[in-house]
DNA sequence: CGTTAGCACTCATCACAGCAGAGTGCTAAT
DNA sequence: ATTAGCACTCTGCTGTGATGAGTGCTAACG
């Protein structure tokens, strides 16, 4: 594709980005650096329009760019990732302050992702599979339940309530979580589950058949059925960003099905940084109108969960992703370093 | 205020619930089971209007009910507060199955409200202060920084990262946890702490350096500062009840801030039951546009949250109320029944 | 005196027409 | 290859009736 196209496209998506407007030959004659009539604009968007650039919402309107637009777009400005000072500042003082406890710390992640990006701000949490255990505890509640509460090393607590055919007492379950504290403390919860068995039959102490409830207490804690969370924030937002009611009740809709939601993060995890996804097919619905900026956050090698932010295809996307892949980092960064 | 008049606001206000649109005095007169002409109910709404009971949008539409027409209906409508066979089932198993982790049969509570009334959802989680204490755990993080996960009764789990000033051993933290588990399970949380004191005083074991430090961990771990949640679903509906984009805006606005709405149900917290409020005042903002119908849940003398839906004034109520008060209940028995 | 019929009046809503403006595609000239 | 010119298309806006729902008022009725 010639340079000079190019360039015609990129200012004609730059200015519907910000118009929101069909953009049309003379306007564009008028905003582009080089010195190009209307005629010939005309010429070249015709051509655009048949590769599939370009589209027209009716005849001799301005045209409007497709979704191969927005990707050719993405795939060829080259981004500034420099953030203002104050901005920075300001997304590490406001992430600082909730430092401790991680659910507080993601909820105030969205908030800002949101609030700085001016879209939806969308964060699923830590991949239990890929975290670290600090410690686990096992109480008893009654004669078939135990209450396992699960500590990352992250400090994301992990709580469920497991059910035992055996009754178990307390010093049982004392035995059991300190045997695993000792042996796994600082592991990834994986491999814990996977090397439980051998660690527990080194004990030779126990007997044979509380061997056998331990390993059963023990899977059944550790179960990773992924018990994910997402937290979004920003839902007004989706009002500012699109306008057909009816398509913002089912994004609406849509980002209420947590699981999907999360299903389409993680989608960003395969490859650790930041992703954009156009026009993102889900499980059963597609999200035609939108696309979502989205990086991995909690260290390079294994990513423990995604922040993103979900708005229009039109979204200033050169300022939308230095905010994101900032937040992504620092979250990184104040997880791993406490 | 005449009887027959009553009727005829009634029936204006049940049409303009179904109808959504300015009801004239034609309408009026089929509609009514006692024989009036249209010009009879003119005059009658005439007097109704300048009572303040109904509005018209414009000179000769018809008229549509005002705020205080709303809390007149609710006053004096009886209520059929039996829901069907199916609909309680459906309930009570949505609940079943999440029982267990509060956190998550509060979540589904919320959606179960939201799907069934058709309104946005909201609950709040338990107020810490009013919860009997099951178990508290001290971890040991590092020199300075404690865990503390707190257990109540209903299986909601707390936990924080508090600050200390002095080195504390874990064998220290598991003697102040012992002390403190043994002498208050089962005590409301309120209690605990005016208690706690003169509890670890009676340990004559102790030397006085480390009870006062006790003392430092005991009240920083249990300080009562509210950390509760807001959980909402539903967001779409807004789409559905509400037709002014702003409008629409602005109520998920005001939906994001969550203290905001938690103190907004909380004023249904002082008087146990069934409340609905319409157009609320908010701290700084009006919600003027819509009503709020919620429920304490949580056992009669001592209400732990509040579970509601948030929609148009034009709600079907007779519809609403029997599912809130319904879902509250369930919830309630769930909760002080494990 | 309460109730009703009749009538004039007010607005919103809709359809239709006409006009200005923006933008296109094509052709012919540069 | 680029541009100027021109005819054409379509939206958006404006204005004009016509329609219809609904009111308020007055006068008649039982």
């Amino acid at each position: 594709m010639d340079d000079r196209i190019k360039t015609v496209l990129r200012t004609l998506i730059r200015n519907f980005i910000d118009s929101a407007e069909p953009v049309g030959s003379r306007t564009l004659s008028r905003l582009l650096d080089i010195d190009l009539s209307p005629a010939t604009i005309r010429n070249i968007m015709a051509d655009l329009t048949e590769y599939g650039f370009l589209e027209q919402p009716y005849p001799s309107a301005g045209r409007i760019p497709t979704e191969k637009s927005y990707r050719f777009f993405l795939d060829t400005c080259e981004l500034d990732m420099e953030l203002s000072e104050k901005t920075r500042e300001g997304i590490e003082q406001r992430l600082m302050k909730k430092k401790g406890g991680l659910n507080h710390m993601l909820e105030e992640a969205t908030r800002i992702i949101s609030n700085e990006t001016t879209f939806t701000g969308l964060v699923s949490s830590p991949r239990l599979s890929e975290a670290r255990m600090r410690r686990v505890d096992f109480l008893r509640i009654d004669e078939s339940r135990v209450y396992v509460v699960l500590i990352t090393i992250s400090n994301m607590i992990h709580n469920r309530i497991i059910e035992v055919s055996e009754e178990l007492s307390q010093d049982f379950l004392d035995q059991v979580s300190g045997v695993l504290n000792e042996q796994f403390s600082g592991s990834l919860l994986s491999e814990v589950r996977s090397r439980m068995v051998e660690s527990l039959m080194k004990d030779k102490d126990a007997y044979e058949e509380m061997l056998a409830q331990a390993v059963r207490v023990g899977k059944k804690a550790l179960d990773l059925t992924e018990e994910r969370e997402l937290y979004v924030d920003g839902h007004f937002h989706m009002v500012e960003g699109f306008s057909g009611m009816d398509s913002i009740r089912k994004l609406l809709m849509a980002l209420e099905e947590k699981m999907t939601i999360i299903e389409l993060l993680d989608q960003t995890l395969t490859t650790p940084g930041l992703r954009v996804r156009i026009s993102p097919s889900l499980a059963n619905m597609a999200l035609q109108e939108c696309s979502v900026v989205a990086s991995t956050y909690g260290g390079k090698d294994r990513a423990l969960g995604t922040i993103g932010i979900m708005g229009p295809l039109r979204m200033d996307y050169q300022r939308v992703i230095p905010v994101v892949d900032y937040t992504a980092r620092m979250l990184t960064e104040m997880i791993c370093n406490q």
